[in-house]
DNA sequence: ATGCCCGAGCGACTCGGA
C-alpha cells in the first residue's frame, strides 16, 4: 500500500496535473491540502475518472483538505474534536484544515496547519494552540488503541531541523516563522507522544525539501523548505518500507509550490 | 534547463501564502 500527502495549492488550477500524477504515482491514498474551493466547485469527476473515492472539506477559497482513496474511505471526520477557531474579534471561524478517514485499515488525517504569518502575529498563538489540541487528541487515540495505525500527514508549516531550510542563519537572523523554538516544540510534542516522521529516514538531508517558493528562482536555486510530513503511530511506522519526495512534480509550468510526499507500507 | 510568483474572488485590485 502507498499513501501520499500533497499541498496542491488549488485543486482546480492543478486538476490536470493532479489527475496525471494519480495515474502515474500508483498511490492508494492521497491526502490533499489547499483545495481552495467549496464542495460546489470541487472536481469530483477527476477522482472518479482515476478510480478513487474522495471526501472533501472546504468552506471558502481558503484552505480546504481532502482524502482520495482506492482502498476504502470510511468514518470521515471533518475537523478534529475541539479544533480551535480563528477570527478577528467577534466572528471566530473553524477553518477547513483537517479531515480524517479510515482507508485500508489506516486512519489517515490530511492536515493543513495554520501559517503563523509572523512571530508576534495573532496567527502564531492560533497555530500553536491548534497543534496542541491536535496532539492531545492524537495521544488519546493511541491510548484508546496502542496498535492503531494512524497517519498524521500534511503541510505542517514547520521546519523541525536546521537543515530543513536552505539558510538557517537567514531565518534566525530575520526572525522568520517555521523555525522558531515554540513551533519546533509543537512538532516535537507529536514525536514525544509516539508519532514518528517516517519519511526523513528514507530521504535524508541536507538539501532535501518539500516546498519551494514561486519567487526568486527558489526551485532551481535549491532554496526550499521541508515542511510537509507524514507522522506515523508505532503500529503504522512498523509497516513502512520506504518513502520519497517527488520533486520532479515541482518542475514545469503549472506546478504546485509543494511536492508530493509518498510513504510505502508493507 | 527546474528560470526570476501564483491563485481566488471580485470587478481591473486585494489578500494569502511561507
Amino acid at each position: 500500500m502507498k499513501i501520499a500527502t500533497w499541498n496542491v495549492n488549488s485543486l482546480r488550477a492543478r486538476a490536470d496535473r493532479v489527475e496525471a500524477w494519480l495515474d502515474r504515482s500508483d498511490v492508494d491514498v492521497l491526502a490533499i491540502q489547499e483545495t481552495k474551493c467549496k464542495d460546489n466547485n470541487f472536481p469530483w469527476d477527476l477522482f472518479e475518472n482515476s478510480g478513487y473515492e474522495v471526501a472533501h472539506f472546504g468552506l471558502s477559497q481558503w484552505n480546504g483538505v481532502a482524502i482520495a482513496s482506492r482502498v476504502g474511505l470510511d468514518d470521515v471526520e471533518r475537523t478534529f474534536p475541539g479544533q480551535p477557531t480563528f477570527g478577528k474579534d467577534t466572528d471566530p471561524v473553524q477553518e477547513a484544515r483537517a479531515i480524517g478517514a479510515t482507508c485500508g485499515g489506516v486512519r489517515i488525517w490530511s492536515l493543513y496547519v495554520p501559517n503563523g504569518r509572523a512571530l508576534g502575529d495573532p496567527h502564531m498563538p492560533y497555530k500553536l494552540h491548534w497543534l496542541d489540541v491536535l496532539k492531545e487528541h492524537a495521544v488519546e487515540w493511541l491510548q484508546a488503541d496502542p496498535h492503531a495505525q494512524i497517519a498524521l500527514t500534511g503541510d505542517w508549516n514547520i521546519a523541525p531541523q536546521d537543515e530543513d531550510v536552505w539558510d538557517i542563519d537567514l531565518f534566525q537572523r530575520e526572525g522568520y516563522t517555521h523555525v522558531s523554538p515554540p513551533e519546533r516544540a509543537a512538532f516535537h510534542a507529536f514525536e514525544n507522544s509516539g508519532f514518528t516522521d517516517v519519511v526523513r529516514p528514507h530521504t535524508p538531508g541536507p538539501g532535501v525539501y518539500t516546498y519551494w517558493d514561486y519567487k526568486q528562482l527558489s526551485f532551481p536555486k535549491k532554496m526550499g523548505m521541508r515542511i510537509d510530513f507524514a507522522l506515523a503511530s508505532p503500529a503504522l511506522a512498523a509497516r513502512v518500507t520506504g518513502a520519497s519526495i517527488d520533486r520532479e512534480e515541482r518542475k514545469g509550468k503549472g506546478a504546485s509550490d509543494h511536492a508530493p510526499v509518498i510513504v510505502e507500507l508493507a
